[in-house]
DNA sequence: TATGATAATGGACAGCTTGTTCGGGACTTT
DNA sequence: AAAGTCCCGAACAAGCTGTCCATTATCATA
């Protein structure tokens, strides 16, 4: 009896996987078809039902992989003083760097080619990570916590798009402090209640 | 040569679109077929690709319809100080009341169902509306007027969502004060530098 | 290295969806 | 009532889906 797992099996799983990201990556992921998949990781129609039982069953499985990596890093680099109830955001720096590291599989994710699916599951994901760190108690029950929660995986999500689309050559630390600084601040620190720099030069230094 | 639409011609588009619109709210868009829609409208196949070029078409067309529907209220309804630049969350209230109106179609739209189409597209309309009523010189240059405005859509879109499946009963006003206040204020106004709530007693007064 | 176990392959299958094309029939406008 | 539109139903090739099977290739281990 096998004690380790098939190599065959292995190097299988693998192509597809690689086959996926790189497809996603081009036409997104509702629009794939198993024969694509298939045909870009070069495996048998059968084989493939031997593994998964469809699309979204492979797409699963990667998320899951990945989850249990972005799990793994947040309990190795605690970096600093971790965990607390006093930061609200405390995921967010790990998630940035995070999905610095793993580029594509984020890309894939974020912004529509990843359908429904990945969308729900990251939401939820995520969801479950700002809750914890969300102190219990909020000034006042004017608004629900999980309203809270929401608003803030929402505007993250935005975020990390934002910076892949339009900024992708910003660090994780850059975008984090802007992520942060608008979700615990707010818009109305943005704006002049100063009304002196009304006739500034037009020297836009930044390029967009 | 007909000056006005055939009645015929304009029932099967009712037909369809709401075919469409029931079908979404069971089914979510990417599950659809044609054939699903054709059925439910109790219409011809050749009768739709005479009127659509596919689904998307269709979806499209709705989305459109809306659009102008939503665009007529703005500019009949200022209700009170409109324009100006010295809000820069306009449109939000005007768009919560526009989709209580229209519940059933924002449904659609919001959370998954409406398919990488309408999300992109919802997503493209409000970064539009949002930008015109962002004053053009944020303070300072730290933090990109783009940004503020994906930020804003994206945290929008969420409270959109958490509005319909978590608290269908609330007003649109109060869900608005909800955006605002998160949205102008930030995180750190709900939390408490304050602690002497510490110790309440455990009535949660909210069901949830 | 021999061998039994396991995985991959190619092919074939019915069932479904898609988009297009007809002619006959039903409705609307004038 | 006549002419102009629209709808219907049926049929079509093409593609994808999931599931079988017998055959071949690869693996783990004794």
């Amino acid at each position: 009896m096998p004690r380790e797992i098939d190599r065959r099996a292995a190097r299988t799983r693998k192509a597809l996987h690689e086959a996926l990201l790189a497809l996603m990556l081009r036409k997104g992921y509702e629009a794939l078809s198993v024969q694509d998949i298939i045909d870009e990781a070069d495996v048998g129609r059968s084989t493939f039902y031997a593994h998964y039982t469809g699309k979204e069953d492979l797409l699963r499985s990667g998320f899951q992989m990945l989850r249990e990596e972005l799990k793994e890093a947040q309990s190795v680099a605690p970096a600093g003083a971790e965990a607390s109830h006093d930061d609200p955001l405390g995921f967010s720096t790990a998630m940035f760097e995070h999905a610095a590291r793993y580029t594509d599989h984020y890309r894939t994710m974020i912004g529509g080619r990843g359908g429904a699916v990945t969308e729900n599951e990251i939401r939820l994901a995520l969801s479950e990570m700002v809750r914890q760190e969300l102190p219990p108690t909020l000034h006042g029950d004017a608004i629900p916590r999980d309203f809270v929660v929401q608003f803030i995986v929402g505007a993250f999500l935005t975020t990390l798009n934002w910076w892949f689309e339009r900024k992708p050559k910003l660090s994780p630390s850059q975008v984090d402090a802007m992520f942060r600084r608008l979700a615990l601040e707010g818009l109305s620190h943005l704006m002049g209640d100063e009304r002196r720099q009304v006739d500034l030069p037009a020297a836009s230094r930044d390029t967009d």
